[in-house]
DNA sequence: GTGAAAGCGCTAACAC
DNA sequence: GTGTTAGCGCTTTCAC
C-alpha cells in the first residue's frame, strides 16, 4: 500500500514527471488529450502530491497563519469568535489546498512582538490573518510588518489604508440598530462603549450617534456609559444607567458581554426587559441566544470575513494582484426578545 | 537576510552536516566538545531546521491531528471546549516542535468516514486526537482505525481498553458533586441525563447513583430527567421536574447547557435559585460564570487532557513505548452561587 | 565519533 | 507541447 508518487503517475500515463506537474498545478501548455490521460492516471493511483516535497522544492509553504488573542486567557466567552474565524479560514484552505496555522497569544506578554516574529520566521506562512483586537495594536502590527510577510487585519468596522483589511460595516449597522430602537418609540437610548483600544468601539459609537441624528433624537452625554468589553464592566455601567432619575428606555451596548452584564444588572434591580427597558448588544455570541430574555444583537460575519482574508492572501501569494486592499462584509441585525416597544 | 541552512552551521562549526543533524536531533555519538561547538554555531546563525526538508527526508510529518465535532454547526456553545483542547495540544506541540492540524467536522455527514480517511492519508499526521463525542462513535473510530494511524480518544469518564484514551474521573467527581449536595441537606436530588450517544453521560449518571448511595439517599426514578445535551432539552426536563408535586430541592444536570436550561425554567416558573432549588451542572463552560446566579459545576481539565494525549502520540511516534494506554486526569468541583442549603 | 554520498518527491530552469 | 537536469535542505545508510 505504498503511496503513489509523481513518477508512478508519469509512468502510468506515459509522460514525463514535468507534464504531470503541469497538470497538477493547472499550468498551461498541455494538450487536452495528454491532460486527460494524466488525470486518469492520477485518479487510478489516487495520487496526492507530497506536501513536504512540494514546499521544499518551491521554497514556499502553503500555510496561512491565524493570530488571535487567546480567549482562554480571560473570563470572556470569545471562544465562539475564534471558532468562527477558524472555520472561515479552513473553508478557504480546503478549496485551495492550503493549511491553517493557528496561534493564540496573549497580547499583554512583554515579548509578544518577538514571539510573533519567531513564529513567522520559523513557519514561513504565505500570509498572516490578524484578528481584532490585535489588529488594532501598533506594537503587534508593526512586529508583523517587520517580517515582510503579507498580512490582513480583521477589523470590525475599520477599513485599512494602505494595508490589507477585511472589515464590517460596523458603523452603518450600529446606526441601523439605533434607528430600529427609535422606531420602537424609544427616546432615551443609552450606549455603553467598550474598551478604548478596540477600534470597533469607536465606530459603533459613531454609528450610535449617526442613528440618533437620523432618527431626530438628541444626544445626552449622561446616557453614555464606559465599559471595557467585559461582562462586569457592562454590569457596572448598566447599574449606573438604570439608576438614573430619567432612566433610559433602551440600552445599546458595544458588545454582547456588556449587554449580558446590563441584563444581569436589570435583573438584580428588578427592572423588566423588554417591558421597562430594551437591551441590545453587538456580536451575537452564543450566549445571546441563551440569555433570558434572548438578546437582540448585531451579527458579525466573522467566518466570511476570515474566509475573504484567506482568499486575499492566497491571491497575493499567487501573484494575482488582488482587486482591492480592503473589503467590507456587511453585518446584520438579529432581533430577539430583549428589545420591544418603549414604555409609556 | 538569507535563512541559515544545515550547511552554514556545519561550515561555521567546522564539522559535517551529519554531525549537525546529530546534535539537532539529540542523537548519541557526538563528543561533548563537538556538540557545544555546533550548538554555538546554531545559536549564532539562529538556525532552525527546515520543516519540509526534514519531513521529506525522514518520510514522516511532525503533525498532530485534532478532530472534533464542529461547534459552529449547532447552537450549543461548545466553542470553549474546542479552544481549550487546542490550547492543550498547542502546549505539547510547542515543547516538542510539532504542528497542529485542526479538523472540525460534522459527524452527521454521510461520508464522514471517508472524509477523515482522506484527511489522514493526505496530511499523514503522526497521530490523531479524537474529541468527544466523536471518540465514542464506532463509525468514526473504526474509520480512523482503518488508516493505521495511532489515535487517542479524549473521553470524559471512560477508560479505553486496548486503545489509547485520556479520560477524566467523571464518575467519581459526579459522585462527589452528589455528596456535596447531600451534605447541604438535600434529600431529593434530581439528575438530568444527556444524549445517550455521549458516553460520559452514562458515567455521570452512575456517579450520581454512587453519590446517592454513599450519602444514604434513596433513588427515585421520577427524579431522573432525559435531556440530550442542549439548552432546550435541559429547560424541558427542568420544567417537568420543577412542576412535580414533591419537587426536588436540587437538580444536577449532566452538562452546563442543560443546567442553564434548568435555570431558565426555574426563572420562568418563579422558583428561586438557590433558595428553593439548587442547580449544578457539569463542564464549566464560560456561560457558567455568567448565568444569574453563577453555576456550580464540574470543571473538566480539557486542556491538560489534550496535552497529555498529544504527548502520548509524540512518544508513540518516537517509538518510546508509552507507559500506559490510558490516562486519567482528575476533574474538580467549582462551587458557585447556584447551590446552597436545602430549604426546610 | 564522524563524514561522504545517496536519496526523499517535487518544482524550476532551460532545452528540444 | 513536452522532457531533461538540477537542485530544495534535510535524513539515512554505510564507510572510516
Amino acid at each position: 500500500m505504498h503511496k503513489a508518487t509523481i513518477d508512478d503517475v508519469a509512468e502510468l500515463a506515459g509522460v514525463s514527471i514535468k507534464t504531470v506537474s503541469r497538470v497538477v498545478n493547472q499550468e498551461p501548455n498541455v494538450r487536452d488529450s495528454t491532460r486527460a490521460r494524466v488525470e486518469k492516471a492520477i485518479a487510478k493511483l489516487n495520487y496526492r502530491p507530497n506536501r513536504s516535497a512540494r514546499n521544499l522544492a518551491s521554497q514556499r509553504s502553503h500555510l496561512i497563519g491565524l493570530i488571535y488573542d487567546d480567549p482562554s486567557a480571560y473570563e470572556i466567552p470569545s471562544a465562539g469568535y475564534v471558532i468562527r474565524m477558524q472555520l472561515g479560514v479552513l473553508r478557504a484552505c480546503r478549496a485551495a489546498d492550503y493549511e491553517l496555522l493557528i496561534h493564540p497569544c496573549n497580547y499583554r506578554a512583554k515579548r509578544i512582538g518577538g514571539e510573533l516574529q519567531a513564529l513567522i520566521e520559523h513557519a514561513r506562512p504565505i500570509g498572516i490573518i490578524l484578528a481584532a483586537p490585535l489588529s488594532n495594536m501598533p506594537r503587534i502590527v508593526s512586529a508583523i510588518e517587520a517580517t515582510g510577510t503579507p498580512f490582513v487585519r480583521l477589523s470590525p468596522g475599520k477599513r485599512g489604508g494602505k494595508q490589507y483589511t477585511v472589515a464590517t460595516n460596523d458603523r452603518e449597522v450600529s446606526a441601523q440598530m439605533t434607528r430600529y430602537l427609535a422606531s420602537l418609540g424609544h427616546k432615551r437610548i443609552a450606549f455603553i462603549k467598550g474598551h478604548p483600544s478596540h477600534k470597533a468601539v469607536a465606530n459603533r459609537y459613531l454609528g450610535y450617534l449617526d442613528g440618533l441624528k437620523q432618527s431626530g433624537l438628541t444626544f445626552s452625554k449622561r446616557l453614555v456609559g464606559d465599559g471595557e468589553n467585559s461582562f462586569e464592566s457592562g454590569e457596572a455601567a448598566g447599574n449606573r444607567l438604570l439608576r438614573l432619575k430619567r432612566r433610559p428606555t433602551a440600552i445599546f451596548a458595544a458588545n454582547d458581554d456588556m449587554a449580558a452584564g446590563v441584563i444581569r444588572a436589570a435583573d438584580l434591580l428588578g427592572v423588566k426587559i423588554p417591558d421597562q427597558v430594551s437591551v441590545a448588544g453587538c456580536d451575537d455570541i452564543a450566549l445571546a441566544r441563551q440569555l433570558c430574555p434572548t438578546l437582540t444583537t448585531i451579527r458579525q460575519p466573522l467566518a466570511t470575513m476570515a474566509e475573504r482574508a484567506a482568499l486575499l492572501l492566497i491571491e497575493v501569494a499567487q501573484k494575482t494582484i488582488p482587486g482591492q486592499l480592503s473589503e467590507v462584509v456587511p453585518a446584520t441585525l438579529q432581533i430577539r426578545e430583549s428589545t420591544g416597544p418603549a414604555p409609556e
